[in-house]
Formats: C-alpha cells, structure tokens, sequence
DNA sequence: CAGTCCATGGCCGGTACCGGCCACCTCTTC
DNA sequence: GAAGAGGTGGCCGGTACCGGCCATGGACTG
C-alpha cells in the first residue's frame, strides 16, 4: 500500500515490524520477518529516506509513530512543491488512507496534534459545533448513510440552513443505500436543495472535513460511536482533502446508472472487495466497507472464486493477482 | 499448470469449464466462466491446437477426455522429435501430472487404454505378479513409505529376490519418513541391498512403474486401496517415466543432510506447501501429500502466513505472488 | 547420564468461511 | 394487477482454518 510513497513491500514489512518490536535490532527483525539482515538494512535506509525511521537516544534506530512520521512526511512533500503534481497526489492519498487505517492504533502509539473525543455525547456535540459554524464546505464519507429514519429527520434542518447559506455541502454514500428508499430519498431531497451527493462501492472510513481546516475520523472504524479524533494539521488536511476529492473524483452521481464491468469484467463492489481482500479483510469487515450484508459479502467473494476457478482462498488470492485483477 | 503444454490460463479455464458443461456453446461458456465470446474463442482456437477439443457429431465442439487427449498429445510430440528436447521433457512431466490429477475422474469420464483394479485384494495381487516378473528395473513414489512394520517384513524377501537378480529399483519416499525410525531403517536396509532410495518433499501420486513398459496408479489419491488403473499406453509411460525421473533428480538420497533454504529462504516442506495451497488444496490434503500430521501441515501454512504478513489466507496467496514464491 | 531444546502430533474450543433454504422487496413483463 | 426474475438478507448446519495446551521422542549439551 505505501508503495506510492516509495515503499517497497520489504521495507513496508520492516517498517510494520519496527512498530511491533520497537527497539529491535537488525538480526531480530531479519529472524522476525524472515528476512537476510542485507535486506532489512536496505528496508532501514529506505525508511530513513522518507523520515519514517529515526535514531533513538540510546543510539539504536527506532520507528517513527505513523502520525508523526507521516505528518512530517507531508510537509516535506507540500515544500517540493508541484513538480510531480501527480505523484504527489496519490502520495497524499496513499498516505491518508494509511492515516486511516493506523487511527485505530491511535490509543497506542500515543496522540498527535489532534483532539480525541470519548464517547458518542462528546462527538455528536463536536460535530453540531463545527458544522453549524461552517463557512464554506462540508465533505463527507458516510459508510453508513443516514443510518435511521430519525437520524434523516434530525439532519434535515441543518442541512437546509447550511446549504440556505451557501455552504457547499459534498458527501459520498455506499452504493448501498440505493438499495434502501429512505436512504435514496433523503438523498434526492439534499441533491434538490443543491447539495451534491454520490455514492461509490467501498469507503475507506467515515470522514467529515469543515472548510478544509478541520477532519475528524473516528479512532475504531467498527465502533465510529466510541471515540473519534479531531485533526487540524495541515500536511494532515491537505492529505485527507486529497483522498476525498480522489474518492469524489470516482464516485457516481445519484441519477447516473452503475457502469456495467470494468476491463476485468468485474462490478464496482466485486473490484472493491478483491482489494479488500487482498487487504487480509474477513468477510464480515467487506460487508461493513460495501454497506451489505454479511451473506451478501459472502456471496460476492464465492461468485469472485467461481470466476477464478479457485478451490480455496489462498489460490483465489495467487489467481486474482494472475488474472491483473490486482497490482503486480 | 498447463503453461508448459502451450496452454495460457484462459484457456485451461477453458477446458475445465468444457468438461463441466458437455456441449455448452461459446456463449454459455464465456457467460459462465465471466470471460467474453473472443476470450473463449481464443481458449478453444488454443485447445483444438493441442486436440484437447474436437467436433462432435452433433457439430458443437467438445472437449476430449484428459487422457484420451493428452495420449494423442504425447504421441503427436514423440513423433515431433527431440528438436525442443527440454521443452518436450517439461511439456511430459506437467502432463503426466495432470493424468495422475485426473485419474481421479476417470470414473466419471470412462476408461481409456488401461485396465482397472477394483479393491485391494486384486490391486495387491496384480502387484506382485507385476513384481515378480519384472527384468530390468522398478520406479515407485511411495508417499506413505512402507506404511506398518508388517508391510516391510512381508516386502523384504521379495526385495532381497529382486536386487539379488539385479533388478535396477528405485524409490522416492516423502522427507516426512526421516521421522520414523521403522521407516528409515526398512529404507536404510533397502540402500545396504543395492536399492536406491530417494526423499522429497511432496509427492504428485502413489506410482509403480515395472520395466519402464507398466504403470500402476490408484484412482483416487485419497483411498488408494479402493481402485487403481493399470497403463500400459507408450505415450502416457512415456510421460510418467519422465515424471519420475524428474522428482529423482530433484530428490535427496538418504544420507545427504537436509539442504538449508532455497533462495526465497523456504524449506523444502514450505515451498511445497506453498505449491499446494496455490493449488487449491486443503490444510488436510496437504498434509497427506506431505505425510506429516494436520496439526504439522497447519503449522507450516501458519509460519508462511507470518512470514508474509498475511492476516488472511487470500492475501498469503496474493503475497505469495508478490513475493515471487510462485510463478507470475 | 540428566537436562534442555525443539519438532511433532493429538486434542479441543473458537473463529472464519461456505452454501442451502426461504422470505422479502423491486423491477419487469404481460 | 398478476406473475416471474433477480437481488438481498436472515438463519442454520456443515466444513475449513486457527492457535493454545500438553505429551512424546529424538538430538544436543553439560
């Protein structure tokens, strides 16, 4: 996954290594990992190119939190400036997806700049503070859409004053919630009062980004209502803004009807849920990703292994890659 | 596992999906097997190449049963010559492989040359006549070695009466029979006589062929006690004597010590198994091919799934690729 | 020789995957 | 509007995978 930042999946295991046994010393991790001890050194001066390594007091070489170093990282990048404006962007996306993911371990490798809120009351009163002093933009992942009915009747108000005031208000939904008539209502209703809304096969984590300046991304993406983090940096902004406007680039409008297959011949959820797999997800974690049900999950991955004509998961995995449906 | 045959992916999925579906159409097939019609126009262009399909009487294309199949294809490269001798060789044993895989399915797909052996009885019987009247030299793959100490007692005499007549006998047992100390006696005891005794990893087959001119293999791998097929076809001893040439050569004798690890940094017993779960094989079976305990088979899956940071099966195969452990 | 290490394999409770069955809903077709 | 097809999701029993625990036995060490 970081290979876009210039990682190559040695030194991304070295790096996942480091974070696990910190203080490990070079042997260690080569026994670790089963790695030789040449290739562990090259995974370390690859790391320390891209400042995710740093040498501790006590002289031996220590991983950076992934926060901290990716933060940093993004600064140095946003100095290069736009030379490799395309580069750079998927960096930044790779790099927030990486965020993403490593919010979960949050708890562990201690905080960054970022606020963290405990408990559903604390972030529900955050959100409703930040979004009623929007000034410009609202973007927005929401995996699980509106939720219930409810939820739908409670945001109608705010929505209305906000998109009233000219905020521009971008969210994207599952491709799931079409399956759901409440859900597609609420939807057309935001679309008529001139919010935009469209929806894509998988989302990465639920995210809501305030004029630009500040995200919050909750810290367990199973348990969004437990705690929920609220990012200011600006290498941070800047790389979550990136992965939304990618998203967004990818997503469908309400009214357009799915694309058929692409050059795989594979739907948008059945491509989203090879990635996932190839991720190491179970199945039950695609359904939360894909919004469906666990059976419907199901029911993907077996038409997927039908396909490849595979017998078990792990050839499925070696046939996906064969087959171009995954890189290298 | 085609490839050497000339077959591409496609086209094998092809094949099989032939052999599921008697007289599909182009239509139906590309339909099932998720390709386009030019994609299965491609595979059949490819397959009718190697008179793996023909037309039938009714004008609809059919696929030939493997063996009838791959006798012709071995008859047609036997007369083609040794121009390409490496690749004929190659192209010999990847078929015999699949007719020992096949054999499996005969019951369904009929006879073709050879003889069948129903029960263990008659398997037995016709064992030793083919024993006792052998001339010149004898190849067995052995995967569960001499099996009980009763087994060994009753095969010595008959050994002592062959390698004292100076019939050339060669044996491939698996590497797991270094841990009984029965077996590497019998197996020691066999070496001081004159035979040749060699281990490998993981063997395709239960196998004995008799003066290079019969073959004996049960049908199904699982019970080979249940049914065998005797072969006598040119082509197909052909195939399975280069077969076993070819897991002799990549054996080792009893003395040599274990190598350490290959250049990806795999044992012997690893590597195979990696081949087995990339071909869709259980955790079971694979402990069969490789004659040690389930516990064992999961043990060695569980260490390359560490190994490769893989949290999931499916992305231990996509890794396994990446990893450069498997073909492609 | 006793002590230690280590690979093996049996056992067992737990989790992940698998697919049949049926109910429900939507969309199409007549 | 009735009938059918297709997508979805809940339920359930079955199989495959997973790892902790412990006993065994061979190899090495002191």
């Amino acid at each position: 996954m970081l290979d876009t930042l210039g990682l190559d999946a040695t030194s991304e295991q070295v790096y996942r290594g480091m974070l696990v046994m910190p203080g490990a010393g070079v042997a260690v991790l080569a026994e670790y990992l089963g790695l030789t001890e040449a290739e562990v050194r090259r995974g370390l001066d690859a790391l320390s190119e891209l400042a995710l390594v740093s040498p501790g007091l006590d002289g031996r070489t220590r991983a950076v939190s992934p926060e901290i170093g990716l933060e940093m990282l993004m600064s140095r990048q946003q100095a290069e400036l736009a030379a490799r404006q395309k580069r750079l962007e998927e960096s930044r996306v790779a790099a927030a997806q990486l965020m993403a993911e490593y919010a979960d371990q949050r708890s562990v490798s201690g905080n960054l700049g970022g606020e963290q809120l405990v408990g559903l009351e604390e972030i529900r009163h955050r959100l409703t503070r930040l979004t009623r002093e929007v000034r410009e933009e609202v973007m927005a992942f929401s995996p699980d859409g509106a939720q219930t009915e409810e939820n739908m009747a409670a945001a109608r108000p705010l929505d209305r004053e906000l998109l009233g005031r000219g905020v521009r208000m971008r969210t994207v939904y599952l491709d799931s919630v079409r399956n759901s008539a409440p859900s597609t209502a609420y939807a057309q209703w935001l679309t008529d009062l001139g919010g935009q809304v469209r929806t894509v096969a998988a989302l990465p984590t639920r995210l809501i980004i305030v004029d630009r300046a500040t995200a919050v991304i909750p810290v367990n993406s199973e348990d969004s209502a437990a705690r929920a983090v609220v990012l200011t940096g600006q290498g941070m902004l800047t790389a979550l803004c990136a992965l939304f406007e990618h998203v967004w680039a990818g997503a469908r409008p309400l009214g357009v009807a799915a694309p058929g297959r692409d050059e795989h011949g594979l739907t948008g959820q059945e491509s989203a849920t090879v990635r996932l797999l190839a991720e190491g997800r179970t199945d039950d974690a695609i359904a939360k990703r894909l919004g469906v049900s666990q059976r419907t999950a199901r029911r993907i991955a077996t038409a997927l292994m039908e396909r490849l004509g595979a017998r078990s998961r792990f050839e499925a995995g070696v046939l996906a890659v064969r087959a171009g449906w995954l890189p290298q």
